[in-house]
DNA sequence: CTGTTAGCGCCTTCAA
DNA sequence: TTGAAGGCGCTAACAG
């Protein structure tokens, strides 16, 4: 009863060859006869050995076959997302095909040293919610695909943010609509409030930054001026965090009879709310949702949302970082005309 | 300008010390005086180096800080799952607190020996869907918990699905009943499929199987006989899978007066499609689910249903996997009382 | 408190 | 096709 664990050298030994030829045996096909090879392989089955050692390969070679998904925020917040989970599905399809690994890292770690070493690269989800890592991402000699975000140099795949924005706001909107926007992380806030002009400043890279612009533009076009009292910012993407914009919209003495929401559960959260506060919707208020979920469609009025398809992003991402020369793709979206607007 | 990246020891000649103290001031403060330790620290970020490699470290202490989530199915699709996503953020949260890494890893892969010398063990949750992991991680050298089933001498969380599964049903029956149940992988099959007795054997272990034998038990107390033309198998937790089901359900000349559902994406969706086909819930056909996930309560008639705390489940497997001696855990449940039964 | 040294397990020239 | 040897970067034991 051998109490050791095999290694390389003692698998050699016992089957008096080299170790290069198990190593080859493994890894080379091509370097001994096939005869051989099925030899040592054989024998290394019997033997309970199932192949080099992952941790020493990955310290020789400086590769693991391990991918670091970088969720914009913690994971335990983002793996509860439906948008972000249809993502994460998207890349694992994609990884799965090719043996690598998914290690989950959340855009709130302070530093990706820590993993660093581990991985071959890193697909990015969004703009990581610590700003540091995005400078560390910059600097990275190890391969980095962005996704709905851009970092100099980098191969990205995204949907055009502000295109959709302008397109599903011009849909809802008519001229003389008094407007509330309720955004999805425009300022670092971690609680639902109300936005001024100055604290967007510093995010004007994100996502939700440039459906703003897309909003803008249309009410622009249509001669609606921007009621500044009348903007939220919602932290995340949860029910909870966006009922409290709700209530405060129920709070005001005149209702705005347009919403425009920058996720679907967002958007959803609030319709619940004013249905339950016997608003009627779309009559008195429009409300229009973004992302396209699964889940508006089981809803009564069907929520009216712009539709990215976040699972073939997914892919895309997994496949640009797997490809040898990554290019920035830009993905289709389309309008989904609902109820709600 | 150099091009060679920063090791330990090109640090440790740059400031005339030995590789033993630069090490010791990453990883063990109390070998050296804190001035000097500040010193060295400070020195390293100077130069852009920000501590020990990770691979080497893995390599030479044989822990990496990554701990693998064996999921019981691919990752797509449990990614997607909110029972499973409740789960995995409940693991996250605590992970995040100990510094450790969270690794993807699917049920249905070959083997665990694509990533064990990766990891410091496995968190796995619900029987795998291949079963020679199960033997390798019977074998496995690592720490292993196991979620909701059982290794031999392996420490479990779980909760009480035979008992869990006899209450709702005692809850939902009544003497007479017509009963139906659609199964989540009680069969093997990757189809929704009617259920023959035989094909059931093999999967003993599983949740469903647990969940199974308690329904049988609320009907047996109630002198209510089985008819196995009216069990079901969905091999996925999800809408497309179940509907199937109910459209088998719907086609019959008598309907069942009570369907007995194994999740509540199964449940709901069983739901949608009787509402739709013109039949009263629960005046006709009594539903009842499993899981008591979010959604059940934005529907109506309100999913009548156990409630499990699936984060809480995560945390208490991670806490597990860290704890020193870990021992077996029950989780507990309570049933949530909707409308529709 | 600091320095020296022997591997952790492997891959890859290089020479045979 | 095979064997020997150097080193990937680090840590822990031990000696000073």
């Amino acid at each position: 009863m051998k109490t050791k664990s095999n290694t390389l050298r003692s698998i050699a030994e016992q089957l008096n060859v080299s170790t290069a030829t198990i190593s080859n045996a493994f890894n080379r096909p091509d370097q001994l006869s096939k005869v051989k090879r099925e030899e040592i392989l054989s024998a290394c089955k019997e033997l309970g050995y199932f192949g080099p050692n992952k941790a020493a390969q990955s310290l020789r070679r400086g590769r693991s076959g391990i991918i670091a998904l970088v969720l914009a925020d913690s994971i335990d917040y983002m793996i509860s997302d439906p948008v972000a989970s249809s993502f994460i599905r998207g890349v694992s399809e994609i990884v799965k095909e090719h043996d690598s690994h998914l290690l989950l890292f959340s855009g709130s770690s302070t530093s990706i040293n820590s993993v660093i070493d581990f991985v071959d690269g890193f697909i990015c989800y969004g703009t990581p919610r610590n700003s540091t890592l995005l400078k560390e991402l910059e600097r990275c000699p190890k391969k980095v695909i962005t996704v709905d975000f851009e970092i100099q140099d980098r191969a990205s795949v995204s949907v055009d943010n502000y295109q959709a924005a302008y397109e599903i706001a011009l849909k809802a909107l008519t001229p003389n609509d008094s407007v509330a926007i309720v955004g999805l992380r425009i300022t670092n806030d971690e609680v639902t409030t109300r936005v001024n002009n100055t604290s967007l400043a510093n995010v004007a890279t994100s996502v939700g930054y440039k459906r703003y612009e897309g909003y803008l533009k249309a009410m622009s076009e249509l001669g609606i001026e921007l009621d500044t009292s009348l903007v939220w910012n919602v932290p995340e993407s949860t029910q909870e965090h966006a009922k409290k914009a709700a209530l405060d919209i129920l709070d005001r003495e005149r209702l705005p009879n347009t919403i425009l929401c920058m996720s679907d559960l967002i958007a959803l959260s609030i319709l619940k709310e004013l249905l339950s506060a016997g608003v009627k919707v779309p009559e008195q208020v429009k409300i229009v949702g973004f992302d396209g979920i699964e889940e508006t469609k089981r809803h009564h009025p069907i929520l009216s949302t712009v539709y990215q398809n976040s699972t073939e992003k997914g892919r895309m991402a997994a496949h640009l970082f797997k490809s040898k020369e990554p290019t920035t793709t830009m993905l289709d979206y389309h309008i989904l005309e609902g109820e709600s607007c």
